[in-house]
DNA sequence: CGCGTTCTTGACTAAAGAGTCCATAACGAC
DNA sequence: GTCGTTATGGACTCTTTAGTCAAGAACGCG
């Protein structure tokens, strides 16, 4: 057994996706991912590869972690808590962005715009990606309308591709410079726009 | 008076656009702009400036041409038609990122992404391009509560903020490999879940 | 027709960036 | 401690790319 790393392949990977965040694909320069991660350019290529190898690793964890961090919000629990727990996963996208808005933000808006084309690779994870978040939301959209949060008319496949409409035009909005104010704005009517079920008869009474 | 120009000015421009639409800032070469327009790179030079500069220009006319899209579909007419104004435009926008997911898609997202960092220009131009259309958006909401078609008692600015991320929302999904079908419904149900007036207390009766 | 001005062309320069290589250091196993 | 294996670092190469330049062509004007 030989001589073993001596740096933290996931710190790495995070200064990396740093750099690949703030400055797309073409933009980013393996030199500065040496220089912010320390490494020489040596170990770098002999730990990842070339830069799109790296750029892969990136990416895949990434659109990992994105789906995982919804997925811990959004799934498992009651159904009586499923409404809330909507609005609190998207009180939070809107804050994250909010909060960095050149750091973070949409790699599938950058790397991916960037890559997509020549990269089938990147393209259909991607797309998988968005399906995932979509599928997530459904389920929870369909806990809410058990419980009775959100009328049972409303198709629920309908709303879920809405939501997310909405969570990526947040970061979208927010990256183009819109105030976090109007972010949690928009957080706040998406979810007070939900069509609610309708009042029973007996509610519609004048007072 | 001397030699004109032997090229359309503004067809370079576009032409330009396109480039820098599908590669972003930094993957687009010079180059690949000479050869797709036929110029030299001297004339290119010539007339724009470098790289940067042209893609001031292009971003410039593309941000006024966006606006000038919005304005031209929603501003003007009888509150009667303004709900239809707003449907024709949000589905307009669902239709166009359908089509060519590639090719067309928001610099926004992407040059800015890129750019807005480092150039803050860039930066202000794109956040003056979201309030210009959050404006025309907020003015066509104001039209429909006059007109009956949204409730009175919605806040047109949040509606206006909503209605934005989900036409930003849409093109980011749409870029990333969500297919067209379910961009249209995304469409369908951001006018569906606007809220209505409540209705008069006249109609609430049992049938 | 000839003149001056501006455009055009493409070869050229200079710099930056991706990726390589090798001498050396560090570690684990025995 | 010694050996074999693997990481390390930085100098090096080779390619790509932004940007320049000078010679020549094209146009408007008088």
């Amino acid at each position: 057994m030989p001589r073993p790393r001596s740096f933290d392949e996931g710190r790495v990977l995070e200064l990396a996706r740093e750099q690949f965040w703030a400055t797309g694909y073409a933009g980013t320069r393996m030199d500065q991912i040496a220089a912010s991660t320390g490494l020489g350019k040596g170990s770098l290529y002999g730990a990842f590869g070339d830069k799109s190898a790296l750029f892969h690793r990136v990416f895949d964890e990434w659109s990992a972690a994105i789906v995982g961090q919804a997925a811990l919000r959004l799934t498992g629990g009651s159904d009586e808590e499923a409404f809330a727990r909507l609005s609190t996963y998207v009180h939070f996208v809107a804050e994250n962005t909010a909060e960095d808005t050149d750091r973070r933000g949409c790699l599938l808006a950058k790397g991916t715009a960037e890559l997509a084309q020549h990269d089938p690779v990147i393209a259909r994870r991607s797309a998988e990606t968005m399906n995932a978040l979509m599928a997530l939301l459904h389920k929870e959209i369909l806990a809410c309308q058990r419980h009775g949060d959100i009328d049972n008319n409303a198709d629920p496949a309908q709303l879920a591709a809405l939501l997310l409409a909405v969570l990526r035009g947040i970061e979208a909005v927010g990256k183009a410079g819109v105030d976090p104010r109007t972010l949690a704005g928009i957080a706040d009517s998406a979810l007070a726009v939900l069509p609610r079920p309708a009042p029973s008869s007996t509610d519609c009474q004048l007072p």
